[in-house]
DNA sequence: TTTT
DNA sequence: TTTT
């Protein structure tokens, strides 16, 4: 079992790339308020979202900075090799269901009153990823 | 709306230390079985839990290494600077509830047929990690 | 483990009872929309969902019909004895933490900012819940 | 935005059944202990849980009274005219994902290795659940 | 820098 | 290496 469950606002533009096996990819950060606010701690928390295949492509159609979702996804660990030859890990969401929140004009919306996306998670991309998406 | 649910198994004995405030904090790691295994891909995911207050020594004392939970929490992020002057960042889960899974007798089980623990979240301790715990 | 996550409207103003040892519960309905619409089928769930203690009046001052929130709680299943004698079931949500979403402006706001309530679970108060809220 | 979380034990053989356009559902009863034992209140909650599909079917092969299991569903609200002409509300869990729990020797273990199972929602087929499955 |  |  492994499930987390967001709520916050997109950070920047998604990014969408490629693997080497033409699966694309959907990177993006998302800022998701703490709960309670502490004098010297920051007011939000970042975490690298994931999607993969044909939602990542929605995603980087509908998805842009400041736009507030709901997500569900499963918390990923990876390491990759840094520049300096040491091993680094890095801990992400892999992105499974998204819903739009807050007022629907506030973005620009996606076509036909559609307010949640979930385009199947086609776990058979998941092998391929190679390189650090962040 | 920040939330993680994970059910794994503790990889080593969790640590005990404390802050220079003199909070306690618990840290270990958590694995949790990938649902999709693939060639070549790792079985699972690492993940790293903290636990403050008296929660981090309830967790010592009854939690050792192999014992399989589940837990919620929320997901956090942190950034520290690495020897080399260069800043690190850090996504960690909080620990919020815990419960023992699996048989009751597989591992040291703790007193008088508890098999939930949550000794509340005590939010003013979390003010001062200033140190990584991982 | 027992986890619920809804993000929905309220859908009538909540209301404020007091079980007969003194001990407040507020009830209210929310609507959380279906991700899939489907032909002939609703466009959302309707759920109960129940708070207790300190959080019930919080709720029934800062929560009016219409507004927008993200929940977390745990579900529960209760009987009751129907007026014809028959057993009745029912399965409701127990509040653990709130958040506003959307627009802050679009409802009445709570005082000073506030965006997030959790006036911690009080379990003392959960035995006594001996009649049904709804 | 709707998760339900939960991991308890199967309360009795889950029964298979079939809607008039010919897709499976698979119905049981879960018990989830709860976390905090109170005097005069059950140790445990008991939830439906529907499986539609597939699904459905691997779940009659696979999971039997007693198993433990940790699931992830959407919570349903639906309702139904009872033998007395008067409308009655139901609240199910409509499973997701499932992973087996506990020690894999404690129950008959499914073919090949296997620890979890997901066979894709199928969402087509849940347009015609015209009958209460409970 | 891994548990079963 | 941040959104509102």
């Amino acid at each position: 079992m492994n499930k987390v469950i967001l709520v916050g606002r997109i950070v920047r533009d998604p990014e969408l790339r490629s693997t080497n096996t033409g699966k694309s990819v959907a990177t993006f950060s998302l800022a998701v308020d703490r709960r309670f606010k502490q004098e010297g701690q920051p007011e939000a928390d970042f975490f690298n979202i994931v999607a993969w295949g044909r939602q990542a492509e929605v995603i980087c159609q509908y998805l842009g900075k400041g736009r507030q979702i709901a997500l569900t996804g499963r918390l990923q660990s990876r390491s990759y090799d840094a520049q300096d030859g040491s091993k680094r890990y890095v801990t992400e969401v892999v992105l499974e269901e998204f819903d739009f929140i807050g007022s629907k004009n506030d973005s620009p919306a996606p076509a036909d009153g559609l307010n949640s996306l979930d385009l199947g998670d086609d776990f058979s991309l998941m092998a391929d990823d190679d390189e650090p998406p962040f």
